[in-house]
RNA sequence: GGGGACUUAGCUCAGUUGGUAGAGCACCUGCUUUGCAAGCAGGGGGUCAGGGGUUCGACCCCCCUAGUCUCCA
């Protein structure tokens, strides 16, 4: 059977069971603490812990999912993935073990031609937490599996929690023998390759209470609504019922690992070896389609990195195959055809896909090149001393500075015949994971408690009026000061205020919050900023400036309207520029954050290159030539899928409800999914002006630009300035930068033609200087003090050219000079002299101590200089006496 | 978020106890030759990423900033 026709049994079968069907939520997580979507469950957390009233009693999903933290298994064994989908039904507050017991039983054990997965009973084994008698009496009750055949386990094994104090319960695993060829007789605790798990039941019925680890903590009490929580691997049972040994071997993911095979001309199932780094490939590669199809782009930090480590495993996984040539076009293009059916929407976004891999590929193939390079050097030199290993610094290095992956450094090295010291290079990286570890634990302290919030939303939502109106009505529901839930609070105090309805835009989407007042009887509050702490609920920071109120007063609250058309200009701009970028760049450059205030916007974009300035000024003309035609903004709601089919360009990273609201700017010039507050028609949005495009990181460009009166300020100083520099220069503001360049190369012509002249006057006074020469014991020397040295460079050259004259004889030139007003002495010492005993540098020495500073150099020639200049004749008398 | 490295001529890169910045390719001039990276001789081209500091003196040491690469969380 089909992974996609299990998937569809699945959905079908539990709507038959009046579950919700949801679809599968983005790999992105909404929860800001996890890199992915890890588990099926993961988008109904929300109503598990209580925090947002579920909007279903009963629901069922096929939940894609990423998982990295066992990279290094994958291949290795039957059952990891870094990609896997979850089957899940889940239960808010209404049945419990009865009926999951029971579904479970039923779909799997039902025949194929009544809409179930026909497994053989005979070979489904149960286990289920040692305490808990009334899920093993369900499962006798209800299913055909012998006491015998179901097991107990402690806390560690069937004990769910979130490893926090929350809920908590039981679970009970399903397993699948696959028979004496794959291990010992004894059911699942016995031998887990042998069995396979193919789903787990979690009972969450209990609140536990603080500790660490799987097992110790207490149980506090039991739960008010109970829930249930199932996950089932599809790819498990996908390999299960398509006979094949491991999930690499499935429909949706083989068609790689065949054609990885081909590029390399390796045969599957020749060399464990090969076998494992061919897995590697098919299961990274479809990981990789997944994460870019979502909107993740490779990256230095979080999931960025998290893909480029994907991607990067799977070209070390195909060079250790032995293929040097790009190979992602091939592989991506394989895993995208067996993917499509199940997700349609690869097809749209595989062009984007396809570019980032190739870019990433290319990135990756060069660093390598470099690397090797660091890496041929690093042998030559171990080589040259006679090392039979290269230590685990240099691997380190070669893995942390250069991207060298170690496998690779193992097998040239191996080629040298060189060992590598792994020990010493797994001791490096762990320190380095540790130094990372102690800094996020450090961060993740100040995690705020969420429940406060919980308990006001579970009272209903905020409704929000501000699209309409910048006044609205509305009463206190409830004030939260330092944490704590208060029911009044006095002048000067900054309180979290909640209302029912409000008229205050609250950050998301890239708009900053509204700034403005709430005002009631008596007192009046400023507000200072405003979140969504949980998802539909407005909290607003605000000062109370005068007065006192409490929980149920009557309010207005007030937005600031400048604050609001400054707002509204940065927010539609950003709108306006995004797509002035796509029509300049092609949809490749896709917006992946923004933030916009009055005044202000950023774009953060997916491109590998930076801008040039005319594709910059390009974009700045398209966006303000989009504000001139004075388009038509238009908000309106829709379904997801209608939106889609309009053609909107939907953000990732950013969750929607099944309506979402559809901006438009000039119809189908730009459609955009977004809840933020935007100008009427786009000539308000005045100017556009382009300040700034830098790098975010390999792979993500960030635009800044000015909106509104703040360009136009902007633009005015430049002009003031640049006109002020024409000024300078006594010129025009078109001729500036001409007469700057003539300046510029007229004064570099005439410092040339200045050290040449120094030059010649100093060579003027080589014969008088020649005169001067005395004779100390055996040396002839030249000591003098000369005027009138721009740079010290200038008396080095007379000092080498005075040398050169003295000859055979064993010659010492010493010359003192007061350039910039600091002494500076230059010593030069003939070979003869040299030969003699002579050094430049301890000459120099001796006079530089005697000006108050010090010098050095070579035993030729040495310089040095002081503080003091009015004992230069004393430093050059000391040196010649010193001759002596 | 925490580490590591890099930034030197148009390009690819050298440059250690801090003491006048180099090579190859490219460019210009001349000669010699005329085909597959031609030879010889000569020449131009660098605020050594930017800014501070230490020092008599900084491409080099220290600090800050920017850009680029890279590892880890």
């Amino acid at each position: 059977m089909k992974t996609a026709e299990i998937k569809k049994r699945w959905l079908e079968f539990f709507e038959s069971k009046d579950h919700q069907v949801v679809p599968s939520a983005s790999l992105i997580s909404e929860d800001p603490s996890l890199l992915f979507t890890v588990a099926g469950m993961v988008p109904f957390i929300p109503y598990m812990t209580g925090l947002i009233p579920a909007p279903y009693k009963r629901a069922t999903s096929v939940q894609k999912c990423v998982r990295t933290l066992d990279i290094e298994e994958v291949g290795k064994t039957t059952r990891h993935g870094t990609f896997f989908q979850m089957n899940g039904n889940f239960s808010f507050g209404d049945y419990f073990k009865r009926e999951a017991i029971s579904y479970a039983w039923e779909f799997l054990t039902k025949s194929v031609d009544a809409g179930g997965l026909g497994l053989d009973k005979g070979k489904l084994w149960v286990t289920v937490f040692q305490d808990d008698e009334e899920a093993i009496a369900l499962w006798l009750e209800l299913s055909d599996v012998p006491l015998e055949r179901i097991q107990r386990r402690g806390m560690a094994d069937n004990y769910w929690s979130t490893g926090q104090p929350g809920p908590a319960g039981p679970c009970s695993e399903i397993y699948y023998d696959r028979g004496p060829a794959y291990g010992i007789e004894g059911g699942p605790v016995a031998d887990e390759n042998r069995y396979i798990e193919i789903w787990n039941l979690v009972f969450m019925q209990y609140e536990r209470g603080l500790g660490t680890g799987k097992d110790n903590f207490e149980i506090l009490s039991e739960l008010p609504s109970k829930n249930i929580d199932t996950g089932m691997g599809l790819e498990r049972v996908a390999f299960l019922m398509q006979g094949v040994e491991n999930l690499y071997e499935i429909d949706q993911v083989r068609p790689v690992l065949d054609l990885a095979a081909e590029l390399s001309g390796k045969t599957y199932g020749d060399n464990t070896d090969d076998d494992v780094r061919l897995r590697v490939v098919a299961d990274h590669v479809r990981s990789a389609l997944m994460l870019i199809g979502d909107g993740v782009s490779p990256g230095n930090d979080g999931r960025g990195y998290v893909l480029r480590r994907l991607l990067r495993r799977t070209v070390r996984a195909m060079r250790l195959l032995g293929v040097n040539e790009p190979v992602f076009g091939k592989l991506f293009l394989t895993s995208k055809n067996a993917m499509v059916d199940a997700y349609p929407e690869l097809e749209h976004e595989y062009s984007r896909i396809n570019t980032t891999v190739l870019a990433e590929e290319e990135a990756f193939l060069r660093t390598l090149t470099s690397g090797t390079q660091v890496l041929e050097t690093a042998i030559n030199a171990a080589k040259s001393l006679g090392a039979k290993e290269l230590d685990g610094e240099t691997t380190f290095l070669l893995h942390d500075t250069y991207g060298f992956p170690i496998d690779l450094t193992v097998e040239i090295a191996e080629e040298s015949g060189l060992t590598v010291d792994r020990e010493s290079f797994t001791a490096l990286m762990s320190e380095q994971r540790n130094r990372a570890k102690a800094d996020a634990k450090q961060k993740k302290a100040g995690n705020t408690d969420l429940s406060v919030y919980g308990d006001f939303r579970m009272q209903g939502v905020t409704a929000f009026t501000g699209y309409e109106e910048l006044e609205s009505t509305a009463k206190v529901i409830g004030l939260i000061l330092d944490g704590q839930q208060v029911s009044s609070v006095p002048a000067g105090s900054i309180v979290d205020v909640i209302l029912d309805r409000t008229s205050f835009y609250a950050e998301s989407g890239g708009q900053s919050a509204d700034a403005g007042i709430i005002f009631g009887d008596g007192f009046e509050l400023e507000v200072l900023d405003v979140q969504k702490p949980v998802k539909g609920l407005v909290s607003h920071k605000a000062i109370v400036r005068k007065g006192e109120f409490g929980v149920g007063s009557t309010v207005t609250t007030s937005v600031d309207p400048d604050w609001r058309i400054g707002a509204a200009q940065a927010h539609s701009a950003t709108h306006v520029v995004h797509a002035a970028l796509r029509q300049a760049l092609g949809p490749t450059a896709l917006q992946s954050g923004s933030y916009n205030k009055p005044g202000y916007m950023r774009l953060d974009f997916s491109w590998t290159a930076a801008l040039s300035a005319e594709t910059k000024s390009e974009i700045e003309e398209i966006s303000n030539l989009a504000i001139r035609a004075d388009l038509a903004v238009s908000a309106s709601f829709m379904s997801l899928p209608e939106a889609r089919t309009w053609g909107a360009v939907a953000l990732f990273g950013e969750t929607y409800d099944e309506s979402v609201r559809v901006v438009q700017i000039g119809g189908p010039w730009s459609r955009e999914l977004c809840g933020g507050t935007h100008v009427s028609r786009s000539s308000q949005i005045g100017l556009v002006s382009i300040t700034n495009e830098s790098s975010v990181g390999s792979g993500s460009r960030r635009l800044e630009a000015l909106v509104g009166m703040e360009a136009l300020h902007a633009l005015t100083q430049e002009r003031v300035l640049l006109h002020k520099i024409a000024e300078q220069l006594k010129s025009t503001p078109l001729n500036a930068s001409d007469r700057l360049e003539v300046l510029l190369s007229e004064v570099k012509e005439m410092q040339r033609e200045l050290s040449v002249v120094q030059a010649q006057q100093l060579s003027l006074q080589i014969p008088s200087l020649m005169s001067s020469m005395q004779q100390v014991s055996n040396f002839s020397v030249v000591a003098a003090e000369i005027a009138n040295v721009s740079n010290a460079d200038a008396l080095r050259d007379l000092a080498i050219k005075l040398r050169d004259q003295i000859g055979e004889t064993a010659g010492v030139v010493a010359l003192g000079s007061v350039v910039d007003g600091k002494p500076a002495v230059i010593v030069t010492v003939n070979a003869k002299a040299q030969a003699t005993g002579a050094k430049a540098g301890d000459l120099v020495r001796l006079a530089s101590q005697i000006l108050g500073g010090g010098g050095g150099g070579k035993a030729d020639i040495a310089q040095g200089g002081g503080t003091d200049a009015s004992k230069m004749t004393e430093a050059l008398v000391a040196i010649t006496e010193s001759l002596r």
